[in-house]
DNA sequence: TATCAATGTCGAAGCGCTTCGACGTAGCTG
DNA sequence: CAGCTACGTCGAAGCGCTTCGACATTGATA
């Protein structure tokens, strides 16, 4: 590297090193037209050669494609950071798969959709943490360029969506919980922000889980729940001072879920629990744990697929709901 | 919107509007040039009213420079997420005052490294979790765009790092710990694997803090711990065991933490507890906690200050470590 | 043997932007 | 009033790539 003089290998240099013509070597690249088998490998020779890597402008600029996707995350609070990372990793190595890489936004980012969604800069969108009544749904849904939803809104209007079916996994839980005879159950849910946001997924739960306590005649109490170790025990004691009899209980609230479990320790109280998270949060509490695992990954790599989809051709908007399963603790330890 | 024509509006429909050249346009846009204000008036309000936006790739292949700087994430087991979340908070935000987008970048991505030092998709790269010998910092240091570390290579050959001054904060621990008179401390430290990798911050954590042990002829012990609840029990129990004189402890592990108090309140021993960690952590715990504070999101900050600063001219590399502050709680609560 | 399709390769025209040199047109100075 | 220097604007040349139509070849078919 004497000189430092280091110009950038271009796809005419790789040209002239293969003695072909530059679209030759933008065929043997794309693989969009036959190239016969010498040709493509006297290319890929020069290619390795002079290590030749594709200016990724030049091709969004002759392509109008930037092989990348705006992934908007919510970085604020009452959301828990772990599931977050977890769609996160999906959703980065599912792109991967297909060859794009990720734009990171944030939620608080007001202009980052505008920027995204004037074209050239993404090619889609996966926006995650959607709300019931969420103002950036318009937005998107104006767009040129396809997106997906992780979560809910009230009205999907055209829009693809992927999620847990929250409100199926609130039907689960009661049905386990009231076939194992409980007649009071509880639920220790999201923070009371993210309630009152009515974030799509705290109200389908709790919707599932009201039917379905209705259809089964047992008796409910709701508790919303700070992810923190005071959030969590309070939520507790709230709970049982109001409904003593509670013999079952449904978790959803990853932050305080130890707390939770170490506060009814105290209590002397052992209620029937079931978590609603990630399956290696419930591995990681001091208890074997039932629980109703929130695929957090699988749907990032599912949004990604979908968007994909779309991004490929005229693919209908739709939307898929994952179904919850019910994961007993292994017996033994 | 009738007919669904919509072609991308470019600098020539505005230049056209506003009855200008497209220079004139650039030169609005950029500032690089001085424009007369009717000029520049006329201009901006074309460009209002067409809504004109433009071509991050054609910029890119124009000016060489993409206004995008790529963010690498360890998204693994070991690390924690909260505090990742926060560096990434801060790096996204400071980023977009420079208006910048990020590129997200996993650290098991291999041929992310390639992708990104090979030019044209990004400006500059912000790397985490960096470990004291860490493969990826040969291949960023011969890399020709700039970038910065967090965290502290073994040789930083020439790179720019920023990091909390661990050594200082593990002296100033003990200092803390000493100077109340304690005479055996205790360290609850990073999990195993994280120890064993030789993640920079771990080793000189454990540096400082051993450091100044000998120093003020404090005894020492130092246990890993896993970042679970079990983990956190586990430790306390193994420490007390080993050490059961210990009436000073430093706990440098934010998911094993609220299990780390729990399990010393229960065993009835009252230490003197400081935890290493961010603010708002150390405030979520149950009882009033002295903490040495983590600024992850201002340790973010300052990369991509550094970032941009090594963007713009020939700054020399350096190296900042960000001195540690002990924070005493709320006396009153 | 003339014709045609298939196959592989090439040339050139952009994609939308930045930037450099050049070109007026003022307002100064001497 | 000639000769300058600023200042504001324009034209045109790329940046590196994709893609379309055209142009040989070749082998098979009539």
């Amino acid at each position: 590297m004497i000189g430092r003089v280091k110009r950038t290998v271009t796809i005419d240099d790789v040209a002239r090193e293969a003695k072909v013509s530059t679209s030759t070597v933008s065929y043997v690249l794309s693989g969009k037209r036959p190239i016969s088998a010498p040709t493509r490998k006297r290319v890929e020779q020069a290619i390795a050669e002079l290590g030749y890597r594709p200016h990724a402008g030049a091709r969004a600029l002759a392509s109008s494609r930037t092989n990348t996707i705006a992934l908007m995350v919510p970085l604020r609070v009452g959301v828990n950071v772990h599931v977050i990372m977890e769609f996160v990793g999906g959703v980065v190595a599912r792109a991967r798969d297909f060859s794009h890489d990720v734009l990171l936004l944030t939620q608080d980012d007001v202009s980052g959709l505008d920027r995204v969604t004037s074209g050239s800069i993404v090619d889609a969108l996966v926006m995650m943490d959607v709300e019931a009544d969420d103002p950036r749904v318009p937005v998107v849904a104006a767009a040129d360029q396809p997106s997906v939803l992780i979560g809910l809104p009230a009205d999907p209007e055209g829009l693809s969506c992927v999620d847990l079916d929250f409100e199926a996994a609130g039907r689960l839980a009661v049905r386990h919980l009231a076939a194992a005879g409980h007649q009071e159950i509880g639920l220790i849910g999201a923070p009371p922000e993210v309630m009152a946001r009515h974030t799509s997924y705290a109200d389908r739960l709790l919707r599932g889980f009201r039917t379905q306590a209705e259809l089964a005649g047992v008796a409910i109490r709701v508790e919303p729940c700070e992810a923190s170790p005071a959030g969590g025990r309070a939520a507790v004691d709230r709970l049982l001072a109001k409904a003593p009899g509670t013999t079952g209980l449904l978790v959803h609230n990853e932050g305080a879920l130890p707390h939770v479990l170490a506060r009814l320790a105290e209590t002397g109280r052992q209620p029937d629990v079931v978590a609603l998270c990630p399956a290696d949060v419930a591995a990681a509490q001091t208890v074997p744990l039932a629980h109703i695992e929130l695929p957090a990954e699988a749907i990032g790599r599912t949004a990604v697929d979908m968007v994909m989809a779309r991004l490929e051709g005229e693919v209908p908007a739709e939307t898929r709901l994952l179904a919850p399963a019910l994961i007993q603790p292994r017996p033994a330890s």
